[in-house]
DNA sequence: GTCAAGCTTGTGTCCAAGACAATATTGGGT
DNA sequence: ACCCAATATTGTCTTGGACACAAGCTTGAC
């Protein structure tokens, strides 16, 4: 680490790879062993120094990983072709399912970002959210939003600093607006008590924020803990502050066996009153549903959910 | 990774320790050798399992490494003595400063914490940020609270959720008054601009929205990226949003070489027009302070830091 | 045709002991 | 008391082997 780079300058260290490109230390090695790619030259101590041209190769290469290709049939292949392949997924697939007139202001927003319009983007997010009330705002805006910034991310169309920039934006219009919920008042009292949080390995936290904003119309009163809860940690939460329902978001990065795996340890930890809710993307969740576990396949059912609840638990 | 600790769950990975302590795996591996501690037992696989105690001595020695001892000195006392040692040089001078009154008032906070009173918490929050104002709210408060809280779950005081209570009680508040903020007027055209942000293995969010809230009052306008935006994407997200200044929060966790390396990265790539301003618990940045990096040792120097950019760049 | 279970291959992380540059400390000479 | 050189400490890099976990494919049941 330190300075090598400035003798020659046309050149890297390891750790510095590893920082640029998010590619672990040991998977740099275990590449050059096993693909033959990257192959940096030695420096005078025998120490790896990798040339500017493939540290940007293996970004690319780093990028459509995370797109879902795999590293031993991409490797290969000359830097051109992997741009072209980064590229090609762009296409903007229209969506038949929106209606025309929405789908274009969703749209809209898309371009706001691209063209890096902050706070344009908040104005008409505001606007928005003005026009249709917080509960429509979060199902017919934010939620289709944000799989349309994903898919964008996933098509290498937008980079990840604009995600971020998105995600932010979002962040502070639906804090904002939770905030102006009046605090539910003695008709259910505050009934459910709702814990939110996420996975350790789930790191994105709208889907927390979104299910706050809507259990908090319903009445509902939420305690949130963030993102990333160890189990037990959860598990400790929810009985100190003797939530009725633990609420989970999962986006569809997950490891299906995990979310699987997670739920249950959960299911046997926690005492058999308290409901386990689980939302968001993950496909898993939908596919092979826990028992045990709600799960809440559209953000539209969460008003019934809680109706649910209460009916059950004799609350008006 | 992954699960192993669930059959066992009272031992670690070695991943899990260079995660909850910031040491890495080599490191880890080579005190081990030199040292014979830690001294972890192996799974069937002969993997590395920490103790769990055996976490808590690494992240006491980390702290006093932090604070200028070193390793091969202090490896060997029992943990009560470095727990002494701990207390000796840090408990007294950051208390001392303070006046006693402010002092009982911070304690009371973390007894609420302790006793999960969220909602009387941010009750006493909010009162505080209305007696005291956004400005010494945030470094008479919040600032020394964050440490408290730190400190307090190291020293196995607090549990994980009970501090993700905390974060995100002070989130909701210091949003909220952020938003309150009125726009800067045309007195400085909404300079400088700053983004705000951490480096990819800083997961803390606390500091960046400390920060935005100062900068913010200060006249400045603020474009956060929330946290953990690799060093490539804050040079685009700087370019495109034509910043004055990239400020970013690093914690008492993060490896000092890697902060190190990142800044000097981040310089070279960025306009020399542009500057970095980098602040937080992160012992290196004070003892080592990296050229053409504005270090902001203490919140306070934030007002006179804007001030004296706006002089340097000629602006009222 | 759909989905679960089993199998194969790909892939990342871990381990070992040795080496050495960078940083901190000590000692000696002025 | 100050500065420079010698010495000690400490973190990161090296190699090649091993293996668990996940993705993809195949088989078989309904």
């Amino acid at each position: 680490m330190n300075d090598r780079t400035a003798p020659t300058p046309i050149t890297v260290s390891i750790a510095a790879v590893e920082r640029d490109t998010g590619l672990s230390k040991d998977t740099l090695r275990v590449w050059e062993r096993r693909y033959g790619f990257p192959q940096p030259g030695r420096d005078a101590f025998g120490e790896r120094t990798y040339p500017l041209d493939q540290v940007d190769k293996l970004r690319i290469i780093k990028r459509l990983m995370d797109q879902g290709h795999r590293p031993g049939k991409i490797i290969g292949f000359p830097v051109e072709h992997l741009q072209q392949l980064a590229e090609s997924t762009t296409a903007a697939p229209a969506r038949a399912s929106e209606n025309s007139d929405s789908y274009e202001d969703l749209q809209s927003y898309l371009d706001l970002i691209k063209q890096h319009r902050v706070e344009e983007m908040r104005r008409q997010l505001s606007q928005s959210l003005l026009r249709v009330g917080l509960s429509r705002f979060v199902i017919e805006i934010v939620a289709p939003l944000n799989e349309m910034v994903g898919d964008a991310w996933t098509r290498g169309y937008f980079e990840i600093f604009e995600e971020h920039l998105y995600t932010e934006s979002i962040q502070v219009i639906l804090r904002n607006a939770i905030n102006t919920i009046p605090h539910p008042g003695n008709t259910h009292e505050g009934r459910p008590r709702i814990l939110l949080t996420t996975f350790p390995q789930e790191p994105h936290g709208l889907g927390v924020l979104m299910a706050e904003a809507l259990f908090s119309l319903e009445g509902g009163r939420c305690i949130s803990l963030g993102v990333q809860t160890p189990i037990w940690d959860i598990v400790l939460a929810a009985t100190t502050q003797k939530v009725d329902i633990v609420a989970l978001s999962f986006s569809s990065s997950l490891n299906a066996n995990h979310v699987l795996d997670g739920l249950n340890e959960l299911r046997t930890k926690l005492p058999a009153s308290t409901e386990i809710w689980a939302g968001g993307s993950c496909p898993v969740l939908y596919r092979r549903p826990p028992k045990e576990v709600r799960t809440l396949r559209s953000l539209e059912s969460v008003a019934q959910a809680i109706s649910d609840w209460r009916m059950a638990n004799r609350l008006p």
